[in-house]
RNA sequence: GCCUCGAUAGCUCAGUCGGUAGAGCAGGAGACUGAAAAUCUCCGUGUCGGUGGUUCGAUUCCCCUCGGAGUC
């Protein structure tokens, strides 16, 4: 009973804390339907973060084509706002040719950008006013910065807090670029594919597990050296990433040795885990699929009934 | 074996001039609209090592004991 129009129109989204076993699931996929991974993973994104971001090897693709990864180079900055552009061209292009789009990551922002929309067309990014309301906070104080936002966007200003520099500024900048206030300018869209949403989880403690013997493995593959090999680009975003600022902190000497380095380095990989749980429990979604990481087979199954209009 | 110092939350430690205790970290919950692996918010009961003594009352003072660190 399969739909020519609706098919053409399906794709499937695989999302899931760090470490749970999301790339592996996404190729198993793509190879039993005959379908093409598109990553959702804002560190994945750059070229030469290989180790370190778990990337998949082109030997672990399985002959899967994959997009979106190694698309920007270290030193370069990426977004939402360009994420959503590249996801749908690259989704599109895969729909184009009967394939079916699998999407995996486990950047929940990404994932709810492409189906919950993010319309802040205009809305770009500003260094300069960046810039000039960073300087503003350190010389008046983030207080200071903030109170300007509660004159301007009041409504933003009580969802934000007074120490969430970020958001202050960016609302302002949301302001100062369009002309209108953050609270006026964001909204949602409906998305335009018919999408199922699948997020892959497992106990807490067996998935704690999980992460610190995967950060071992990265330690016994090179990561360090991987580090070592990048670390000009110390100042730019693609080194916020967990495992590449420890390791440039070590060498900065701010951790006395390695083994606490990789230490710290698990820990915030599990904080990051749980953070990321509670971001993909709060999307907004009628289409979520919960599946447990033992279940992670029935995945076949949905998908087909999905495929097949049977859900 | 002697002497000294500590023993309190999962860990590191603070404190109680005697009225059953609190920080950091770990851990938990949450927020999140162009930096998101980022950024931010909230959550602290534990035989105060064990036994006995003094006391109305001991985690706190005293005795012994068990392990621990340092020292001769």
């Amino acid at each position: 009973m399969v739909q020519e129009n609706s098919v053409n129109n399906k794709i499937i989204i695989i999302s899931g804390p760090t470490a749970v076993g999301k790339s592996d699931l996404g190729v198993d996929c793509a190879l039993k339907f005959n379908g093409e991974v598109v990553s959702a993973d804002s560190m994945q994104i750059y070229e030469r973060l290989d180790i370190g971001t778990g990337k998949i090897t082109a030997e672990e693709m399985r002959g899967v084509k994959h997009h979106l990864l190694d698309i920007v180079a270290p030193d370069k900055r990426y977004s939402v706002g360009q994420y959503l552009k590249d996801a749908t061209t690259v989704i599109d292009g895969i729909l184009a040719q009967n394939k079916l789009p699998v999407i995996v990551g486990g950047t929940g922002l990404y994932i709810n950008a492409l189906i919950n929309g993010m319309n802040f067309s205009d809305a770009d990014r500003s260094d300069e006013v960046r810039e000039k309301w960073k300087a503003i906070a350190s010389e008046k104080g983030n207080e200071y910065v903030y109170s300007k936002l509660v004159e301007i966007d009041p409504d933003s200003a009580q969802k934000i807090s007074p120490n969430d520099l970020k958001r202050t500024i960016r609302a302002l900048e949301i302001y100062e670029v369009t002309g209108k206030p953050k609270s006026q300018s964001a909204n949602t869209a409906e998305c335009k594919y018919d999408y199922l949403f699948v997020i892959l989880d497992e106990e807490r403690e067996a998935l704690y597990q999980r992460i610190n013997k995967r950060v071992d493995k990265m330690f016994a593959l090179g990561l360090y050296d991987e580090v070592i090999s990048l670390k000009d680009y110390a100042e730019h975003q693609s080194m916020q990433a967990i495992g590449y600022k420890q390791i440039l902190q070590f060498l900065d000497g701010q951790f006395s040795d390695l083994e606490s380095t990789k230490e710290e380095i698990k820990k915030l990989s599990r904080n990051y885990a749980k953070r990321q749980m509670t971001f993909l429990r709060s999307i907004k979604s009628d289409k979520k699929v919960w599946l447990k990481y033992e279940n992670r087979h029935e995945i076949f199954d949905i998908i087909t009934k999905f495929l097949n209009n049977e859900d």
